[in-house]
DNA sequence: TGCAACTTAGA
DNA sequence: CTAAGTTGC
C-alpha cells in the first residue's frame, strides 16, 4: 500500500495562504494532498455554459495547482458526485485523514454529512473548521443563548467580539493570519497530474468581466459616502471572492474596522445571514415568518418576464436588471430597489426574484442573497415593515440625481422608444398594502 | 415633520 | 415599555 496521507478538500476557500482548516491540516499532518471536486450535483444545473462562475472557478483552480506545483506538490482536481470521488479517492489513496471548512447551505451540510459517513468507515478522521465567517452561528447570541433575529443588536455584540481578538503592539494593531506557508514543507510530494479543462467539461470561457480581487483603499475609506450612489464607482466588487475564498474575510474585517465602519457593517450583514440560513435552514425553502406564506402573490409570467427584462418602463428598475443581465453584477442600492419592484409593485413572489438573482449574479450566495431578498419582501428576519415599499422615483431621485447610471443602460430613456409604466406606482402600491395585509389576516384566521 | 398597517431587544 | 429599523407620505 501506499504511504498514508492527508487530504484538504478546497471548496469555497480557494487560497492557499490565511486559510483556517488548510493550516490545521499542514500544522498537524505530514503528507498533505490539496484536492478540489467540480461538482456535477451544482454544475449540472447550470443552465448556461459560459457561466462565469465556472469559469473563474476553473481559472482559480488552476492558479492554485501552479503554485502547489512550485512547491513540488500538486492539487488532485476531479470532476463528479462527491460521493463518487471520495469512493474512488479511498481506492487510490491510503487516507488518514481528511480536512477541510465550513460550509453552511443545506446542500453542502447533507453532502459533508454524507461524505464523513463514509469516511468513517474505513477509520478516516474528518475535521471542519470556521474559515467563511468571522463568527459562525452560536458565537454571536443574545444573553439567554438564542439566536439574534434584528441586525443592530447583533452587529454590536459582533463588533465587541472583532474588537476583543484585535491585538496591539506599539502603535500597530493585528488580527493575526494563519500562517500557512510556513507548514508547506508538510504537503504531499508528487508529480502534478493535468487538469480537467472547462470544455471537457462543457463549459465555456465567459466574456464578463471578473470583479478585481483587490480594491483600492480609497473606496473603503469613503465607502459610507459613494456606496449608494450607482453611477459612481463607489462599492467594493469584492462579493465574488468572499464566496469563493479568493480573499480572506479575517483580512478584510481587521481592515474595515480600522477604515469605514459601514464597509464593516455590510461583512456584517454577511454572517449575519450566514448565521440566519444555518440556524433557520427553512428561510431557504419560504419565508422565515411562517405567516407571510399566506400572501397571495399575483405571479404575473409576463410582469415577471418584462421586469427579467429590465421593461418595466420605471427606468432605475429597468437600469439595474440590464446591468444584471449584461455584466453579472448589480449595485446593492439597485438590487434594493428592483427587489422591492418585483414583490411590492407587482406582487411576485420573492422566489422567483431569488432565483434570477441566483442565476445572474456572480457574486451569489444563498445566504445573503436570500437574507435580502427576504428583507425586500418584509418576509424575513430584522423587521422589515411590509408598509415600507420603495418609490423607485424617489430612489432615482435620490440616488441618480444627475441620471448617469439610468442613461447608462437605459439609453432609449426619455425618447419614444421607452415603454411606458408597467403598473402605476400609486395603484401598485396600495395593491400591495391590501393584499398582505388580507394575507396576514387570513394567517391570522 | 412626525407618524405609520410590524417586530424585536433590552431596559 | 420604548427605541429603532438600508422608508414613504
Amino acid at each position: 500500500m501506499s504511504k498514508p496521507i492527508t487530504i484538504f478538500w478546497f471548496r469555497r476557500d480557494l487560497r492557499l495562504d490565511d486559510n483556517a482548516g488548510f493550516y490545521r491540516a499542514l500544522k498537524n499532518e505530514k503528507n498533505v494532498l490539496p484536492l478540489f471536486i467540480f461538482d456535477r450535483a451544482i454544475l449540472d444545473k447550470l443552465a448556461n455554459k459560459k457561466d462565469a462562475r465556472v469559469a473563474f472557478i476553473h481559472n482559480e483552480i488552476s492558479r492554485l495547482h501552479t503554485e502547489l506545483k512550485e512547491q513540488g506538490s500538486t492539487m488532485l482536481v476531479r470532476y463528479g458526485t462527491p460521493e463518487k470521488i471520495w469512493r474512488e479517492l479511498m481506492k487510490t489513496y491510503t487516507i488518514k485523514s481528511v480536512y477541510t471548512n465550513h460550509d453552511y447551505e443545506p446542500y453542502a451540510k447533507k453532502r459533508d454529512t454524507a461524505v464523513a459517513s463514509l469516511l468513517s468507515k474505513k477509520d478516516i478522521s474528518f475535521h471542519t473548521y470556521k474559515d467563511h465567517v468571522i463568527f459562525e452561528k452560536d458565537e454571536v447570541v443574545k444573553g439567554d443563548g438564542t439566536p439574534y433575529v434584528v441586525f443592530t443588536p447583533y452587529s454590536k455584540v459582533w463588533k465587541a467580539k472583532l474588537k476583543s481578538r484585535i491585538t496591539q503592539s506599539g502603535e500597530t494593531y493585528y488580527l493575526k493570519p494563519y500562517p500557512n506557508k510556513k507548514y508547506f514543507k508538510n504537503l504531499f510530494q508528487t508529480k502534478p497530474e493535468k487538469i480537467i479543462s472547462l470544455k471537457e467539461m462543457g463549459f465555456e470561457p465567459t466574456d464578463q468581466t471578473i470583479p478585481n480581487r483587490s480594491v483600492t483603499q480609497k473606496i473603503i475609506k469613503n465607502y459610507d459616502e459613494t456606496r449608494n450612489f450607482p453611477a459612481i464607482n463607489g462599492t467594493s466588487r469584492l462579493g465574488l471572492h468572499f464566496r469563493f475564498g479568493t480573499i480572506s474575510i479575517r483580512d478584510k474585517a481587521f481592515k474595515a474596522s480600522r477604515l469605514n465602519e459601514t464597509f464593516l457593517n455590510e461583512l456584517i450583514w454577511r454572517d449575519f445571514y450566514a448565521m440566519i440560513l444555518s440556524h433557520f435552514p427553512h428561510v431557504a425553502e419560504g419565508p422565515f415568518r411562517a405567516k407571510y406564506a399566506q400572501i397571495e402573490w399575483r405571479n404575473n409570467e409576463a410582469e415577471f418576464k418584462a421586469w427579467c427584462e429590465g421593461k418595466t418602463g420605471y427606468p432605475i428598475v429597468d437600469a439595474g436588471m440590464r446591468e444584471l443581465n449584461t455584466t453579472g453584477h448589480m449595485h446593492n442600492r439597485v438590487r434594493m430597489i428592483t427587489a422591492s419592484f418585483l414583490t411590492k409593485h407587482l406582487l411576485i413572489n420573492w422566489q422567483w426574484g431569488e432565483a434570477y438573482f441566483a442565476e445572474k449574479l456572480l457574486d451569489f450566495d444563498l445566504a445573503s442573497n436570500n437574507g435580502g431578498w427576504q428583507w425586500a419582501a418584509g418576509t424575513g428576519t430584522d423587521a422589515a415593515p411590509y408598509f415600507r415599499i420603495f418609490n423607485p422615483y424617489t430612489q432615482a431621485d435620490k440616488f441618480d440625481k444627475e441620471k448617469g447610471y439610468i442613461k447608462k443602460w437605459v439609453p432609449e430613456f426619455g425618447t419614444d422608444e421607452y415603454v411606458g409604466a408597467i403598473v402605476d406606482h400609486k395603484e401598485a402600491r396600495e395593491r400591495c398594502l391590501r393584499v398582505y395585509k388580507e394575507g396576514l389576516a387570513k394567517a391570522e384566521g
